[in-house]
DNA sequence: CATACTGTAACAAAAATAATTACAGTACAA
DNA sequence: TTGTACTGTAATTATTTTTGTTACAGTATG
């Protein structure tokens, strides 16, 4: 997780929450986050695969929440950007030792422990919160 | 984090506390990680760094474990090898953006408090705990 | 029909990560 | 005291991941 996409989709959907309502275009976007549009539209086409956001083509269009900002937990957020294990990928050790056989296995249970922690505390804050922060 | 250190780094350890005492080798140990041995001693020389390994030079060296498996917690090797926050970078947004101005202060007590829960589960497991796993 | 958007792909650039090579330094043991 | 077998570390290269850029077709609006 050594990437922007968990603060940049973050950004985007607090930047859209407080719009309530109001259609944001990746242009606006980009330009708070201070990155590229299409990069925004990128993440913004991955938020809405996960039911974060939805969008509107053609002219005047532009992003908004797909639900209320109380129905998003950042839990949602770290899902919808997750993509390898929290606590790091895994080698292919030498089957031949009675370690490198087993580790890979006993490791993914504690990663997936490890997460499950991390996600249990993403899971008690929702963006509506998050963005009372920004007054 | 997505690398292979917590990976790299948790094998070494149990593989030298099983050894009980015994030095192992790099060599060795990268046989049966399987990766090269240089990269073993550079992650030996931070785990060493760390106080949880201790080597020995010179012919029929090795490196052992700096204290007992029962006092060397998951989330010590999880503190030796972390570089970045476990939710990511952050961007440099815009200062000219309320959202921008803010965010970064407000995504690092989120990420410490996600790593606090994190560091909180692998608190709780000893390596001595984790290898009796490998019987 | 001109305009202003999105969606997406293809590509390039940059950064992070891992592998490799090399060799000086150290300890043992014959 | 010398050969051997290790570690420690740096320098370099290779690989992979991540980010940025460009381009353009598709869509909605007025």
């Amino acid at each position: 997780m050594n990437n922007l996409r968990f603060a940049t989709s973050l950004h985007i959907l607090s930047l859209l929450a407080l719009q309530d309502g109001e259609l944001l275009s990746s242009e606006y976007i980009a330009g708070s986050i201070n990155i590229n549009p299409a990069v925004v539209r990128k993440e913004i086409s991955n938020l809405r695969d996960h039911g974060l956001i939805e969008s509107k083509e053609g002219k005047g269009g532009g992003s908004t929440l797909a639900k209320p900002a109380g129905k998003i937990w950042l839990s949602d957020i770290y899902n919808a950007v997750r993509q390898a294990p929290i606590l790091g990928r895994s080698n292919e050790p030498n089957p031949e030792c009675i370690i490198g056989r087993q580790i890979n296995k006993h490791l993914q249970v504690l990663y997936a422990d490890a997460e499950d922690a991390l996600v249990a505390r993403l899971r008690k804050t929702q963006l509506s919160e998050f963005i009372k922060q920004f007054v």
